[in-house]
RNA sequence: GGAUGGAUUCCCGAGUGGCCAAAGGGGGCAGACUGUAAAUCUGUUGGCAACGCCUUCGAAGGUUCGAAUCCUUCUCCAUCCA
């Protein structure tokens, strides 16, 4: 059976993924699916550097504007509704175009990644929660070691959040998520597909970055946060551990400056960039696409793009 | 003009004779990641032909087996007195 296509366009954050990504549906006849985990919310406009309805230009969207700022998003959910929406899409004869920086999504889209072993009830969990809280985290990594030695060798005994994920792993489907993993990494995409990652020097990057902060202010981030705040919305949310909605809740609580809170934001996406970058280079079959290589023309970038789409058969 | 305090590696900031290429933090750089991923976590950060050597703690001299640490002079900064 042919495999179907699937392109991808992908980068650091404030890269410009969205502006080609509209050119590039518009030229094969794509769909846009959005691969961002925070722009899924609505009401976080501004500080999820939303694509608005003009931008979008007729190309129709999925994933956006989806749910509800206290509901929690997660990659799992992310898979099923992606998968929904390309049925769609083909159904319609178009090609589906994932555009968005979360790497993790787009992987577990990419490669069918299978997390469906168990649905988990909230209750290990908690009960984990609370050992790492009265204990210590290395109780956690202790009790992993007995479960899963693997595991507990690739985790380190610090990041809390992974023990309790491969502990619960364990305990709700009986297996090692060490050998899980194994299995799932082997598996190869289901996609005929193209996998682009726009990037540019580091330098410019950042100071794109630290720009884009100073206009969401400008733009009324602060006034966003503020109604959030009034629909019920706290910090404990996942919604609200978006870059810039932390810091200026923190800001709205009297915790920060405003200007303290700026500076965290700037330099949390920095890393945040840097941290995607990290991964798109470690996923395979990567294209990169830099910038300057381009003189920076989106003609240019596009007619490339098109070579590599028709090479494949994509288009 | 006088008095006092200060000047430390990219930045902030400890160190007050050997254990100091110099704590800690920030920033930078690199990495991990398979149901919170804009999250969570890790490593590294003077140079090199690198288990050793070289350069660095405002500058120049000096004391000492040995100095970022002590002494002298100078430069700059801060506060105070004129």
């Amino acid at each position: 059976m042919m495999k179907k296509p699937l392109i991808i366009l992908t980068g650091p954050t404030a890269v410009g993924k969205t502006e080609l990504s509209i050119r590039l549906a518009r030229l094969v006849k794509g769909s846009v699916i959005s691969a961002d985990s925070m722009q899924v919310y609505r009401h976080m406009d501004i500080g999820s550097a939303k694509i608005t309805r003009e931008e979008m230009q007729e190309i129709p969207h999925y994933l956006i504007d989806e749910f509800e700022p206290e509901e929690e998003f997660h990659v799992v959910r992310f898979q099923e509704c992606a998968k929904k929406s390309m049925e769609e899409i083909y159904a319609q004869g178009r090609i589906p175009i994932i555009v968005g920086g979360t790497g993790f999504y787009i992987q577990a889209l990419l490669y069918d990644i299978d997390f469906t072993k168990e649905q988990g009830n909230k209750e290990y969990r908690a009960y984990l929660e609370e050992i790492a809280q009265e204990q210590g985290g290395q109780v956690l990594h202790e009790m992993l070691k007995e479960t899963d030695p693997e595991a507990a060798k690739q985790i380190h005994e610090h990041n809390c959040k992974r023990i309790i994920r491969a502990l619960e792993f364990h305990h709700f489907s009986g297996q090692k998520i060490s050998s899980h993993n194994e299995a799932e990494r082997q598996k190869e995409s289901p996609y005929n597909f193209a996998y682009f990652v726009l990037n540019d020097d580091r330098a410019k990057l950042y100071e794109r970055i630290n720009g884009r902060v100073e206009q969401m202010i400008e733009d009324g981030l602060v006034e966003e946060v503020k109604k959030l705040q009034e629909l019920g919305c706290n910090r404990a949310m996942v919604s609200m551990q978006g870059l810039g909605y932390k810091e200026i809740l923190a800001y709205l609580e009297g915790e920060l400056t405003l200007e303290e809170a700026v500076y965290r934001m700037k330099r949390d996406t920095r890393h945040f960039a840097k941290r995607q970058l990290t991964w798109f280079r470690r996923e395979r079959d990567v294209i990169w696409v830099d910038k300057q290589e381009f003189a920076y023309d989106n003609d240019n970038i596009l007619k490339y793009m098109q070579e590599i789409l028709a090479g494949k058969d994509i288009i």
